[in-house]
DNA sequence: ATGAAAGCGCTAACAT
DNA sequence: ATGTTAGCGCTTTCAT
């Protein structure tokens, strides 16, 4: 049978009040029948209840982890790895993280993840961004909450992302600074936040470069981030028949639809064009050839989004702190210096 | 403030436990006032606590997923997928997956999950091989267990696989098919089941086929069965100068080794060498040629896990049913022909 | 057919 | 410095 905190104040001659309080490393406990507390709980191998903690008002002990279904079963592990980080960094504060996704086109009315009806957790973790009326509806249940990879215009909450528009800077000046003067955008969805982050670091890394943000360059008809979507790109810019010497996709899976596409219409890729990804998934390194990129450290992201909600529970001061996350230029072989 | 079961009560003019019987469809309650406590559920939105339910000895709603250190943080998406698949089927239970690592060299004294010392688990999944000592030391928690891609020869544990012994024999036939008599095999840590079920097949194969088994062209000298591992044993495989003309990997990650090798050694495929893989991970798309492989469906392992553990949880009778999850050959193109 | 009340394991006033 | 006790929200036996 397992102990319960009686079988502790028995074994210990205490009471329970005493092993509770011993067990919380509350100062009106002396240190003598500290150790004897510890010690009976050693021996009877006890540990308290979680449910029984969490009636009586304490913490549940469990962090809601959302997100929406198409992020979920996107073939690139990109919310994968945030969700493993949060994992790790719960885990280290005693935490459990539940995952839940809801349908990407939530509407008000729509069911809302279960343990936020029953309460069974203490905060939540929004990965990716979401429909503004699933907030709004969240936010009634008075919970902490913490963004990641996505900022909400409406309201002030907490977030912890990458730094975009650094990330943009850096992909184009890495461009420029292999010789590229003719360079496009191509990107999805960019009523996302990260990725009209994204462009706008392109844009300025061109202008403080005096060159010219051509219009024409950048393409953002795709609402799909994916590889089909930047297959789809590639096609509408090349039809252009613009002199391009160079891409810079917004992401690592619109970089693979580029890749996708220079392989059929024959255009080589570093020769003919260079090209620049952003993420750094792990097909990067299977495609040929292996794809230069901007490394978003996913785990870090999870990690940090964890230690601020964290800290949000135990001060119950929503501190609407937003967490920048540096990036990180990674050189392979579809960038090169350009030959006039 | 949120609605209890008082609450409920008052507003629907009776006791606290007719609202406990009517919500668990109890036959004692007359259809009047289940309609009566339905309603007011519905008017004040109520949720029952979860903790105070598993206090007085109901589930927790919760199942611990459980898998070694090197799994978690394996660049193939093997094990995530198969954890998707519990979250999905335990959500459609009502079920909360709890994650967590252990040190792959587990040893008797190490700490365990404290999910499973302070119980706030119904039952656990296993996925992938774990030390034997691990699972003697949970056993004694006495909670209902189910095993993925793993079955341990001590204790005879329900368990869920796919199908590695028709897998192989489906692989290894598929060679055949196309003319290959002189096949090698590439396999890692033989001591896991599923591995040593997959040469259990290549071997019956073969057999049937009235071709003789070449110990010679078995590999199994590495002990990791990543790209790295692949890459050694093809390395080894070569040197012994045979002429072979195809291979069957006992994984995807070995498979993708075995390109690489190939393709440092000017060894063309599928012109020269026929290449099979085990698993079908996201990655056989992206490498050049596409790999030839076996489907393992790994959401499906993680669904019918949840749906035996839950079985078994809900019965308190361990069934020790094994599972075994059917393989499918996706045909692409490193495998061709054998023209003499 | 329904209600009263005990009790699950724990914490935190309040007492001593 | 430590013990007593009420109560968190729910289920369930026992009464009615």
């Amino acid at each position: 049978m397992r102990p319960t905190i009686k079988d502790v104040a028995i074994q210990a001659s205490v009471s329970t009040a005493t092993v509770s309080l011993a067990l919380h490393d509350n100062k009106r406990i002396s240190t003598a029948t500290k150790n004897k507390v510890l010690k009976a709980v050693k021996e009877l191998n006890y540990y308290p209840s979680r449910s029984a903690q969490d009636l009586v008002g304490k913490r549940s002990g469990n962090i809601g982890f959302i997100l929406t279904d198409d992020r979920f079963l996107r073939t690139e592990p990109f919310y994968t790895r945030i969700f493993l980080g949060t994992e790790f960094a719960a885990g280290d504060n005693d935490y459990y993280v539940l995952l839940k996704t809801i349908k990407t086109d939530f509407k008000t009315g729509d069911l809302i993840p279960r343990f936020i009806l029953e309460r069974s957790i203490d905060g939540i973790i929004i990965a990716g961004k979401v429909p503004d009326v699933f907030i709004d509806e969240i936010l009634k249940y008075n919970l902490p909450i913490v963004l990641i990879d996505y900022q909400t215009p409406n309201h002030p909450i907490p977030s912890v992302t990458c730094d975009n528009i650094q990330g943009g800077i850096t992909a184009t000046m890495h461009l420029i600074n292999q010789g590229h003067k003719s360079i496009a955008f191509i990107g999805g969805d960019v009523s996302h936040p990260s990725i009209s982050d994204r462009l706008i670091g392109y844009k300025k890394a061109l202008t403080n470069a005096s060159l010219s943000v051509d219009k024409e360059l950048i393409i953002t008809t795709s609402e799909s981030t994916d590889r089909q979507g930047g297959y789809n790109s590639a096609k509408v810019l090349f039809s252009k028949n613009k002199n391009i010497t160079a891409i810079y996709a917004c992401n690592d899976a619109m970089a693979i639809g580029v890749m996708h596409f220079a392989k059929d219409n024959n255009i080589k890729i570093p020769e003919d064009i260079s090209l620049i990804g952003f993420d750094d998934v792990e097909a990067d390194l299977l495609i040929d050839p292996p794809l230069t990129t901007i490394r978003v450290p996913k785990i870090d992201l999870g990690m940090e989004a964890v230690q601020l909600l964290i800290n949000n529970i135990k001060t119950k001061n929503q501190s609407h702190k937003k967490i920048l996350v540096p990036v990180e230029l990674i050189v392979r072989e579809s960038t090169k210096k350009y030959m006039n």
